[in-house]
DNA sequence: TCAAAAGTGTTCCTTCTACACCCATGT
DNA sequence: ACATGGGTGTAGAAGGAACACTTTTGA
């Protein structure tokens, strides 16, 4: 829906502030019988969680859920692999999820979200690639798809807005097309409201028009729904 | 690398000759001990093949290379469902397989050309909607890949490109338009040779530049080549 | 000479990009 | 009054879409 080519630094802005993005990358491992989670980068989640009768992306979201404390605003599946160094054949499904700031995440066993900006290599190869290849998905969709919306809270001005933009793709924007590029896709319903935090003008605060989108774009729809 | 912008259907020109692509959707199915794999579309699979110490992606290639007689010219893992129906939990990995038509598939246990026209409905839910993804991620990356390479012989004339895009896309396409695109996108090469087949002017032969692409676009790279 | 597919340019319009200043507020 | 982030317009470039006729060949 949204287009977003990638447009190259801009000199009247620079600063690119990370507003700390909840991003998570989770693992299913699948040895035959059991299914075990585990939350890539942060530390691993103790999560265990034995196979239960119900869909494997059902059991995504409820393993994050149960992971967080809280239910992740999107999840999506990322890739399937198969890890078999000599050991038994393992299936590992992958799968990406976003969370609105707005959750307040439990502690829980080590916080999950992961700074984009990370670039210490993880130990084990497999969550290194995963957490790569989730950027790029995240990356891509950004350009056709109103992902962003699963990143931010309910209201949020067009510098969040563009602030999120931003860091996930690394890249400063010119605030007037951004600006003009979101208004124009027609996603954006300006609620009225301002938010005052500074000794500077209010900003106006916009909500996202529906998102009935999560389901059609180069993602299967979850089954069972 | 190629934009192909959706195109209302054109009047010069409403001929969209099928010309019948080779497409393959395999599933592997795991149950925790054993793959078996089995060809969508068409008649179902024999191929029941135990698990070896590979990667999944390469176990795909296999089975399709077992299966066919042929390797494919281009894999791509879709997506993995779960269907547990009141069953023992069963894990199952969905591939897309391209082949050119320079290749002679042996016909085997059923040809697995899949007919993009085809619309009956399938017996397994899954595999309908595995087949229906299939063709959606194939739309969606015929815009930005090279992914119609892999459908073509080694050469090939404008025409016949443009006949697969139209066949994939279900749509006419103009004629000119497509063809300055795409020499304007740089990926072909003009072989020099000319074809001639019938009682009219020749076509030029045309070759893809390279192909180093396969692994860059919203699939991770397939591991351990 | 006819049929059949190959090949070729231009115009219009939409969209992208680059770019700099004033506005509203709190201190 | 000043510092801070919010908010705005325009002109040039590039790319997409619509559109029809000539060319080359075999029969």
């Amino acid at each position: 829906m949204i287009h977003t080519r990638s447009q190259p630094p801009s000199q009247s802005q620079v600063s690119v502030t990370e507003p700390s993005l909840r991003v998570c990358v989770a693992l299913l491992r699948w040895n035959g019988e059991d299914l075990e989670a585990a939350a890539v980068h942060g530390d691993h989640l103790p999560a265990t969680i034995p196979t239960a009768d119900e869909a494997l992306d059902q059991t995504a979201v409820r393993i994050i859920r149960e992971s967080t404390g809280v239910d992740a605003h999107y999840l999506e599946q990322l890739y399937t692999f198969s890890p078999s160094q000599g050991g038994p054949r393992q299936i590992v499904i992958s799968y990406l999820a976003l969370f609105s700031p707005d959750t307040a995440m439990s502690p829980g066993p080590g916080n999950l979200t992961w700074s984009l900006a990370e670039t210490t290599p993880l130990e084990d190869d497999l969550e290194q690639l995963v957490l790569e290849y989730a950027l790029v998905r995240l990356r891509a969709k950004l350009g056709y798809t109103n992902i962003a919306f699963y990143l931010l809270p309910a209201t949020f001005t067009l510098s969040q807005l563009q602030q999120t933009y931003e860091s996930i793709l690394n890249q400063a924007m010119d605030k007037r097309n951004f600006r003009r590029r979101m208004i124009a896709s027609g996603i954006l319903v300006d609620t009225g409201e301002k938010r005052r935090e500074g000794s500077h003008r209010p900003a106006a605060l916009y909500r996202f028009r529906e998102h009935d989108d999560q389901a059609s774009y180069l993602t299967p729809p979850l089954l069972a729904t």
